[in-house]
DNA sequence: TAGATTGTTAATCGATTAACAATC
DNA sequence: TAGATTGTTAATCGATTAACAATC
């Protein structure tokens, strides 16, 4: 892992390896900083600099290669182990997700999902879908790290403490609610409300 | 409206609204820009600043007048009539959203949803699920204007199109694609991917 | 070679935060 | 009054983009 990157570059970095690992690099084994840019709707300074940033360096007549650069970007911005993701609440959207992440070299893995609803517990792909009842000891058991939480902003509180205690150390907050956890927890939120008021503001007219 | 105010001041305003109107406003009718910045978990001076530029003051004894505050705050950034949303392919998170527009002066309301798959048309409170080849149809006929939508990558440019057609300004896009759309059309993009991979990132040790 | 692209610095832009006079 | 808060400007910070020498 390279160390003090800037997050938006992170992020960036992650949508670039998508993006090339379902691009047809066995034809084409070479991209320009332009034609990456353009399929990401960004602005090719953008690419050079981020690449700069994690030392990837391209041919100044072919571009950069593609099969290295979904390498170098894995050294980059992944970790060593494996690391684990539970959905709360959030059933169809963790399903496509987990899907997304079903390739042999991601190190990221979707471990389980829980509901608060009593309905049967089902089975997806290879990801189960548990009741919120036993998140606690199966957080634990499985060594989740991460957590998506997506609920009625009722339970919220109690839900983030009982995460954080078995140990989840990153969250996405889809709730409303501003998450109390210790320091070391790290949270990025996302309200989906205040995002689609946004919206409407910027569509008028 | 209040013209040209900054995306970032735009959703900070839609977050004082929420959680103002969740306060107990009826016996503590005022609130200090330091204490609504600790709620929100930002900087008072954010809370001072947003609100000069929609020309909102405060007392400088008693802070904020709450009651007031959510009034201009809709007159800063609601338009003037309802704006219909719809959700497409996110059934859990959707349905809460719609709970949480569920009140009298909201002028967001989630006027439909969809889904791929051929199972029963569901109704939940007031809002009607379809399938999504009664998309086109609906959409027109409801006048919705916003659309938030989180699908198997496969089926985006089709669906998207579709809905652009049928009338839609503004887009959430939870899908890892890069919508086309014309100029005219508002996207917001959000990838939970690498946002997932950004956090494991920021969490490793 | 001529022309295009990379790598990198500097300039720009926007968002956040600090600072403080004015106020009561 | 003394002390705290507001409203506002200036400073800071970080992210994006422009520019261009070096390269082949």
């Amino acid at each position: 892992m390279i160390e003090n990157l800037p997050p938006n570059t992170v992020e960036r970095l992650s949508n670039y390896r998508r993006k090339l690992l379902s691009y047809p690099f066995q034809e084409k084994p070479f991209i320009h900083s332009h034609r990456l840019a353009h399929l990401l709707k960004i602005n090719p300074a953008h690419v050079r600099r981020d690449l700069m940033l994690i030392g990837f360096t391209g041919d100044v007549h072919k571009g950069y290669e593609i099969e290295k650069l979904i390498i170098e970007i894995g050294k980059a911005i992944d970790c060593q182990h494996k690391r684990k993701v539970a959905f709360i609440g959030i059933g169809d959207l963790g399903r496509a997700v987990a899907e997304a992440f079903n390739h042999d070299d991601s190190k990221l893995e979707v471990a389980a999902t829980f509901r608060l609803t009593a309905e049967p517990e089902i089975q997806f792909q290879n990801v189960h879908c548990y009741n919120v009842s036993k998140m606690k000891q199966i957080i634990r058991q499985k060594k989740i790290d991460l957590a998506v939480i997506a609920l009625p902003n009722a339970d919220v509180d109690e839900i983030t403490k009982l995460i954080v205690d078995a140990g989840v150390k990153g969250i996405l907050n889809f709730t409303s609610a501003h998450l109390k956890v210790p320091e070391t927890v790290f949270v990025e939120n996302y309200d989906m409300m205040s995002k689609l008021e946004k919206l409407s503001y910027f569509t008028n007219e």
